[in-house]
DNA sequence: TCGAACCTTGACGTTAACGTCAACGTCAGG
DNA sequence: CCTGACGTTGACGTTAACGTCAAGGTTCGA
């Protein structure tokens, strides 16, 4: 099974593009340990691992977890093949955890949306009772 | 109808503990214009609206809400009894722009979260395999 | 009366997550 | 050959959201 098919590849400039992100924020990911890219002489390569474990980051950003936290999970996906039993256990145990916060997080936001929308609800009814 | 039936107050420190923040924390929101306690002879005194402020202030804050933004949205609390229509529309347009952009945080915590469960599964997996 | 436990304002320190700038290498086009 | 567009590292700047003093005022029980 070849396992070197051609895959595309991404300059920083061209993958900070596609995520709309800047190169300085690659770089600084890089620097945290989130991604690793390969090198051309220097240069840095950017795969579809790379990219992808990218897009989990930033969606993880964007609901307020901070970038070590996005760093534990992302090194979790890589930790779920381990053979040891002990890591495995240790490893579950966190993801529990984790799962436990997003669901937190999950009501925490649902709760808002649902006083968001009442409020734009009321703004209706008053609407229309002023062009009544 | 008398509004000024005694209602229960707090001072920063009873406050702060039972939200599980610092005295700091409620200043710094009352400097940002988020909140605006009563005063007793310079002391500040918190009644149970700013305490209901200050808890959805603090649920947003947990799902990745700037101070910024939450000012916004507990402003817009207060400005949806305004009877200028004019402001009612914007006032409307904007809730709906918070809507959907909370709408989008659900979808990508949604996503994380059935990822990590899924992460979970495998682990479980593994571990009942090597338990045999 | 005195210290402990509160409160006040003001100012400076800290951390995360980048932005920005300098100084340099490399490579294709004119 | 030279400019412009890309890349590199290193270092310092910035913003948000507080933390951490310092210096002082009040109040309350021993």
């Amino acid at each position: 099974m070849e396992t070197r098919a051609k895959e595309r590849t991404w300059t920083v400039g061209e993958l900070a593009d596609e995520l709309g992100v800047t190169t300085r924020t690659l770089r600084f990911y890089e620097a945290e340990g989130l991604i690793t890219p390969q090198r051309a002489g220097g240069n840095r390569v950017y795969g579809p691992r790379d990219r992808a474990r990218m897009r989990l980051i930033l969606r993880g950003r964007r609901f307020g977890m901070t970038v070590a936290e996005c760093r534990e999970i992302v090194d979790m996906y890589d930790g779920a093949e381990s053979s040891e039993l002990r890591q495995l256990t240790t490893l579950l145990a966190r993801l529990d955890e984790i799962a436990d916060g997003l669901r937190r997080r999950q009501a925490d936001i649902r709760r808002t949306l649902s006083e968001v929308t009442d409020v734009a609800e009321q703004c209706r009814g008053r609407l229309a009772e002023l062009r009544g």
